[in-house]
DNA sequence: AAAACGGGGGC
DNA sequence: GCCCCAGTTTT
């Protein structure tokens, strides 16, 4: 795809982003602050947006730092977050990572992949997420929309999210790596489906290489 | 590369 | 009942 053409669709997708929803971390974390746009990630992994929106609530209401989670006890967490996915495990990981950091990172929420990585339930769609939304810093988030649509639009020809992240970092420019993920989660969430999507609805169609695919309505 | 982790909600 | 969900970790 050429770089106008990324352009059109990046406009396209802004305009198209207007008619929905926010991302769920976005609402959360509306201060930017990377403690809970770290916090709330990691309750969004294999969760619905409502299930997470609720616990991050629950869970900011009581501790909205980290030094204040820190002082919560496992079983409370647990309480707080449940029913999101995982909510033993994610618990058991919350309480570490608030040792750590406040062990480890004087309390403050690294800016660095590779120190965010070392994070227990931290992968690199949760750490390039922190970067991006925490810290403003350059970084391209790829989770499962972003994968699924950057190969439909082929923009990337990739098997993982991983190879996907690589692949964009090559042709994206980067004036859009923070955004891009904030636009296409919606998006793929509404109209670019994994399966029946609203290829009528879709305002990108032009540039789609699998049009009508997966019983596309 | 593939399975496991895990509970709620949609159909 | 079966399948999906802003992935990460382990095998």
């Amino acid at each position: 795809m050429k770089a106008d053409q990324i352009d059109d669709v990046v406009k396209l997708l802004r305009e198209a982003y207007r008619g929905f929803v926010e991302p769920v971390v976005t609402q959360v974390a509306k201060d930017k602050d990377p403690y809970k746009v770290l916090i709330s990630t990691i309750l969004s992994l294999r969760t619905k947006d409502e299930t997470t929106l609720r616990a991050s609530i629950r869970l900011f209401d009581i501790a909205d730092n980290i030094y204040k989670l820190n002082e919560l006890n496992e079983d409370e967490i647990e309480r707080l977050i449940y029913p999101v996915g995982f909510y033993k495990t994610k618990a058991k990981n919350l309480k570490k990572i608030a040792r750590i950091i406040i062990e480890n990172y004087g309390g403050k929420i690294p800016d660095d992949l590779d120190e965010l990585l070392k994070l227990p339930n931290v992968g690199r769609k949760t750490a390039n997420l922190v970067l991006a939304k925490g810290f403003g810093k350059p970084a391209i988030c790829v989770d499962i929309h972003v994968h699924r649509i950057s190969n439909r639009l082929g923009l990337v020809d990739t098997k993982t999210p991983e190879e996907t992240e690589f692949a964009l970092s090559k042709i994206l420019p980067k004036k859009y790596w923070i955004e891009f993920n904030d636009l296409l989660v919606p998006f793929g969430q509404n109209i670019c489906r994994p399966i029946s999507p609203f290829c009528s609805k879709c305002i990108i169609s032009k540039y789609c290489k699998r049009k009508g695919v997966n019983k596309s309505r």
